[in-house]
RNA sequence: GUCCCCAUCGUCUAGCGGUUAGGACAUCGCCCUUUCAAGGCGGUAACACGGGUUCGAGUCCCGUUGGGGGCACCA
C-alpha cells in the first residue's frame, strides 16, 4: 500500500451503534492501523428527521468504549472537517451547482406523482428500465432557468453519460462486478427543499476528504454503480471498494431487535469486555489464518487486510462470544482481574467500601480473585459468586432446592456437629483452606457415609447452596468464626 | 418483477486443481474431582443440487434451488 490510505466509518445518528456498524468500524480502523493510513470518523447526518444529537454521543460513547481512536472527526478536527454532513451543506451546494453549469446534472421538474405514474406505466408494459424516464433530461437550457427562476419546484439528476458503457467495480472482496449501462438511471442528487441525497453527498464528502479505500456493508453494493457516476461527474478518483457481508442473527435472518442485544452499549453494560468484543467481531467476516481464534487488537491493528475478509454473511454466535470474554478474563493476572471487574463489582453491589485503600487485605483479595476468576464467564457472574462470601451468618441466604437435597435429611445432624468438631480443634491463625480440607478429609470414613454426602451437607450450611467454589478456600476467606456460626444456625434445619 | 451479491460441520471459518477436507464455538464421552468452574484427552458433525471443463474438482464454467441486498426527493 503505497499510497497514503485514508478510510472513513460514516454512521448515521438515527439510532444506537450497532453490532454491524461496530464490526465495519472496527475492519476500517484495523485497515487504517495496519498500513499507517488515517481512521476518518465522520457522522452522516443528512436525514435531519431522523438523526439525533443524542445518538451522535451514544455512537461516539460506544466508539471510544470499542477502543477505536479516530485521527480525524468529532471532538479531535482535522484539516478535511467538518466532520459532520449537517455543516458541510454548502459544500453540497457548491459540487451540484458546478455539475450543473457543466452540464453533469440538470434540474428535473417532475412531480412525485408524475414520477410515481411513469413507474406504474413502465412495471405495467414490462420496460426492463424501471427508473427515471429522462422527462426532463433534454429541457432547453433557459428554458430550465426560467421555471427556476419562477420559483418552480425542482430536483437535480445526475445526468448518466450517453455513451457510458457498462460500470465495472473492482471490488477488495468481491472481485469484479459488473453493472450493466442500461441500469443507469438518472437519479437525483439534490432534493427539492435543497438538501443532498445520501449518495450524493457521501461522494462529495469522500472525494473531498481523500478517502482512499471505502470499507462498509454489503447493501451499498448496489449503490456503488450509482456512486461512481458521481465520481465521474466530479472528475474525482474512485476509491477503492471493499463490500462486508451483513452479520444475521441465529436464525439467519438479518440482525434485528428481536435477535436480543443489537447495539454495542447493550453488551458493554451486559458485562463484556472492550477487547473480547472486538475480537470476536472482527473474527465474524474476517480470519488471521484460519487457525487462531484469539487475537489482541495489536495483532488486529497490524495484520489486519481486506483479502482475508469473506463473502459470506455471518451469523453472530453469542455462545462463542462469551467463551471469548471468559477466555480474556482468564488470560487476566489476578491484579487485572482485581482492578478491572473484581472490585468494581463489588462495589457496585455496595460489598464493599468504594474507596479501594479501605478494608483491602490484599492477600485475602487475591485468593478471592483466584477462586472468582475461572467461574467467571461476564462481569455481571462475580455479584453471585461472591454472594455467599459476603455474607454474615445471619444474612446469608439459604437456597431451598440445596436445603432439601443437601441438608434437610436424616443423619445430616450429626454430620454437622462432626463437622463443627473437627473444625473446632483447628486453632484460628491455622484457618487457612489446606488445613481446613485436611480437618474434613476423616469425616467420610468416621462416619460411614459417602464422601459427597458429607461435603454436600457442610457446603449448603456454609455456602446455603449446594454449588459453590471449593469448600476449603471459600471456608477460609469467610472466616472461623462466621464458618462456625453458619454451621450452628444451619444445625437446626437439618435433621 | 428486475439487478447485484452469497453458498464447506448446528455456528464462525481454513482451503485458492491432487488434503485422511484443518481449526475454533457449541454438543457428546472420558480424565481430574466433595459440588460448580477451569484444565487435559477423545468422539459425532460439512463441501446445497445438476450438468460440464480436466487424467483429476470443495476449488474453474454454466444452470437449478435456497438465502440476502438494491431498485425512493431513506441512509
Amino acid at each position: 500500500m503505497s499510497q497514503n490510505v485514508r478510510v472513513r466509518f460514516a454512521p448515521s445518528p438515527t439510532g444506537k451503534l450497532h453490532i454491524g456498524g461496530a464490526r465495519t468500524a472496527i475492519y476500517n480502523w484495523a485497515f487504517a492501523r495496519a498500513n499507517g493510513g488515517t481512521f476518518i470518523l465522520r457522522i452522516d447526518d443528512t436525514d435531519p428527521t431522523r438523526s439525533t444529537e443524542e445518538n451522535t454521543q451514544i455512537i461516539l460513547r460506544a466508539m471510544r468504549w470499542l477502543g477505536l481512536d479516530w485521527d480525524e472527526g468529532p471532538e479531535v478536527g482535522g484539516a478535511a472537517g467538518p466532520y459532520a454532513q449537517t455543516e458541510r451543506l454548502p459544500l453540497y451546494r457548491e459540487a451540484a451547482e458546478r455539475l450543473l453549469a457543466e452540464g453533469k446534472a440538470y434540474p428535473c421538474f417532475c412531480t412525485p406523482e408524475e414520477l410515481e405514474a411513469d413507474r406504474r406505466a413502465a412495471k405495467e408494459r414490462k420496460d426492463p428500465f424501471q427508473g427515471y424516464q429522462r422527462r426532463c433530461r433534454n429541457i432547453p437550457a433557459d428554458e430550465a432557468r426560467a421555471r427556476m427562476e419562477a420559483g418552480e419546484p425542482y430536483t437535480i439528476r445526475i445526468k448518466v453519460p450517453e455513451d457510458r458503457g457498462d460500470v465495472v467495480i473492482n471490488d477488495a472482496v468481491h472481485g469484479t462486478v459488473t453493472f450493466a449501462a442500461k441500469e443507469l438511471d438518472d437519479f437525483v442528487i439534490f432534493r427539492s427543499d435543497g438538501t443532498p441525497t445520501y449518495n450524493f453527498a457521501t461522494v462529495v464528502d469522500d472525494a473531498a476528504m481523500g478517502i482512499t479505500h471505502v470499507i462498509r456493508g454489503d447493501d451499498h453494493l448496489s449503490n456503488t454503480p450509482r456512486q461512481v457516476m458521481v465520481y465521474e461527474a466530479l472528475g474525482a478518483p474512485v476509491p477503492v471498494f471493499a463490500h462486508i457481508s451483513m452479520i444475521l442473527g441465529t436464525d439467519g435472518k438479518k440482525l434485528s431487535k428481536r435477535h436480543g442485544a443489537t447495539s454495542v452499549e447493550e453488551y458493554r453494560d451486559a458485562g463484556y469486555l472492550s477487547d473480547a468484543f472486538v475480537n470476536y467481531l472482527s473474527l465474524l467476516g474476517w480470519s488471521l489464518d484460519g487457525e487462531t481464534t484469539i487475537i489482541p487488537r495489536d495483532v488486529l491493528a497490524s495484520r489486519f487486510s481486506l483479502d482475508r475478509i469473506s463473502k459470506n454473511p455471518a451469523t453472530f454466535d453469542p455462545k462463542k462470544l462469551d467463551w471469548m470474554n471468559a477466555e480474556y478474563i482468564n488470560a487476566m493476572t489476578n491484579d487485572e482481574f482485581i482492578e478491572k471487574l473484581l472490585l468494581p463489582a463489588l462495589v457496585q453491589q455496595g460489598l464493599m467500601d468504594a474507596d479501594p485503600a479501605v478494608g483491602v487485605d490484599g492477600a485475602w483479595m487475591d485468593k478471592l480473585a483466584a477462586i472468582v476468576k475461572p467461574r467467571t464467564k461476564l462481569a455481571g457472574d462475580i455479584a453471585g459468586i461472591c454472594a455467599p462470601i459476603f455474607a454474615t451468618a445471619s444474612s446469608l441466604v439459604y437456597d431451598e432446592k440445596s436445603v432439601a437435597k443437601g441438608l434437610a435429611k436424616d443423619g445430616m445432624g450429626t454430620i454437622l456437629d462432626a463437622a463443627r468438631v473437627a473444625l473446632g480443634t483447628l486453632p484460628a491463625d491455622e484457618w487457612e483452606a489446606a488445613k481446613i480440607d485436611a480437618a474434613l478429609e476423616p469425616l467420610p470414613d468416621a462416619l460411614e457415609l459417602k464422601k459427597r454426602v458429607v461435603f454436600q451437607a457442610v457446603r449448603v450450611a456454609v455456602c446455603g447452596n449446594l454449588v459453590s467454589p471449593p469448600l476449603g478456600e471459600t471456608m477460609e476467606l469467610i472466616g472461623r468464626d462466621d464458618c462456625m456460626a453458619r454451621i450452628e444456625r444451619a444445625r437446626t434445619m437439618a435433621l
